[in-house]
RNA sequence: GCUGGAGUCGUCUAGUGGCUAUGACAGCAGACUGUAAAUCUGCCGGGGUUCCCCCAUCGUAGGUUCGAGUCCUACCUCCAGCA
């Protein structure tokens, strides 16, 4: 489905931006999921993740009652298993994992980053030379074949294929990789043909503001279907090298296109991306933290750094043995209406699978919700005051 | 009752005279940002001034030895077989 992005209100004070992302079928015309609502999603929105063609332990429907608009899905572990061509053979991506809703895929260039050490990763202007961590069978990843995999796997929305530097990477690095990204994201753009999928550029240039803005209006006038701002939540990147990604870069990003905050995150990230007019997010951190047994909760803490941090509770501790209470009283998720803290902790001390799942539907939940307080704010101008209350409530 | 075997952390377990008694599980915490992650890390006899120090400790009590979880003796408990 090709997306078309709608802005519709601007809050007066921060910028942030309420609009919806409408998805149109190969005719152009509004298009509808099996129940006949129309595929039209608002933003600000949080993407659960999916990279597996699966949703961590949840089911679609489950998926589902947590109220998303795109999910993702992951173009490497796809080609992987089961392959590209048997996606297909399926009928797609959406047929084969039985989502209907838009699915966006990342193009593979955070696994390179993420899953290769530098050893097994060679970086050339061609692709990538890496080791599969799954056999250690040697593999080449172009811009090329990521597109062709994501035409193969007919998502709605395919990303560029990029490099995404670590945190650490210094200027002279960042200036010659985001050059490549740029180049690497002409050629995919070049291959790329399914007419009904969209293609994301993806801005990169660390947290130095001529280099993100060199990458932003270069990506742009490549002329995108949207833009999205990545190599940021990377290893042990600070908050503020993150929120300066996010300054220097949206400014030369369209206002008619979506705006893709990748792989963040927590609560408090959403909150400043969106200040910063950002409308879209991925993050497995509420998949992954549920699987450990942490429940995202309301307020804030500091990690070491100081830095604010999301709030959350360990289900595995001992003092919810006998907490009989839901995870959050207000949270209107299918867990928290159903279960108690106690009951969850007895299913994560038993490792069983459901405790994960309802901590997976509350988390992913918990950010959805979140999104949806902050889409009422902008709508009504007082994102300002969401902000405020946000760090002091 | 006799003969043989065995007792090591909450549980199971390694250990056959030599430095700080293994490892696993359980338990107690922590980390996690475009998923190599239902994973990983730390603690896990007691105490303290807790990247260091003190004390205790291999069923119990003795003994041999420079040195004992390990060898010897007695006792206790458990298991198996025989009565």
């Amino acid at each position: 489905m090709k997306v078309k992005y709608e802005l519709i209100h601007k809050d007066k004070i921060t910028g942030a931006r309420y609009g919806k992302a409408i998805f149109l079928d190969e005719n152009g015309q509004p298009a509808k999921n099996p129940d006949g609502t129309l595929q039209e999603y608002e933003t600000p929105m949080f993407m659960p993740v999916g990279t597996q063609a699966t949703v961590k332990t949840l089911s679609p429907e489950q998926v589902k009652a947590c109220k998303p608009g795109i999910i993702l899905a992951n173009t490497y572990h796809l080609w992987q298993r089961p392959g590209a061509e048997i996606v297909a053979e399926a009928g797609g991506l959406h047929k084969f994992m039985n989502w209907h809703g838009p699915i966006l895929t990342d193009s593979g260039g955070y696994q390179v980053f993420s899953l290769a050490t530098n050893k097994k990763k060679d970086i050339t202007e061609e692709g990538v030379h890496f080791k599969s961590e799954l056999n250690g069978a040697k593999l080449f990843l172009t811009p090329e074949e990521s597109i062709r995999i994501q035409n193969l796997l007919d998502s709605d929305i395919a990303m560029s294929f990029d490099e995404c530097p670590p945190a650490s990477a210094d200027y002279n690095y960042l200036k010659n990789s985001i050059e490549r990204t740029l180049r690497w994201a002409e050629r995919g753009k070049k291959v790329h043909n399914n007419k009904n999928q969209n293609l994301f550029g993806i801005v990169q240039g660390g947290p130095y503001e001529d280099l993100r803005k060199f990458s932003a209006e270069k990506t742009v006038a490549m002329d995108f279907d949207g833009y999205s701002i990545g190599g940021v939540a990377n290893d042990d990147e600070c908050k503020d090298d993150m929120y300066k990604a996010i300054e220097y870069s949206v400014p030369y990003l369209p206002e008619d296109k979506l705006r893709y905050l990748m792989g963040v995150g927590e609560p408090v990230d959403l909150v400043e991306g969106v200040a910063r007019g950002v409308d879209i997010f991925d993050c497995v951190s509420p998949t992954r933290l549920a699987r450990h047994g942490n429940a995202l909760i309301s307020g804030l803490r500091r990690n070491d750094k100081g830095e604010p941090k999301e709030n959350r509770i360990n289900l595995k501790n001992a003092r919810f043995a006998k907490d009989f209470t839901p995870l959050e009283d207000t949270c209107d998720c299918y867990a928290c209406k159903n279960y108690t803290k106690a009951y969850i902790h007895h299913l994560m001390k038993c490792d069983e699978t459901f405790g994960a799942t309802l901590l997976s539907i509350h988390n992913i939940r918990f950010l959805i919700h979140l999104c949806e307080e902050m889409r009422e704010a902008i709508k009504e101008d007082r994102f300002a005051d969401f902000l405020y209350n946000f760090y002091n409530l």
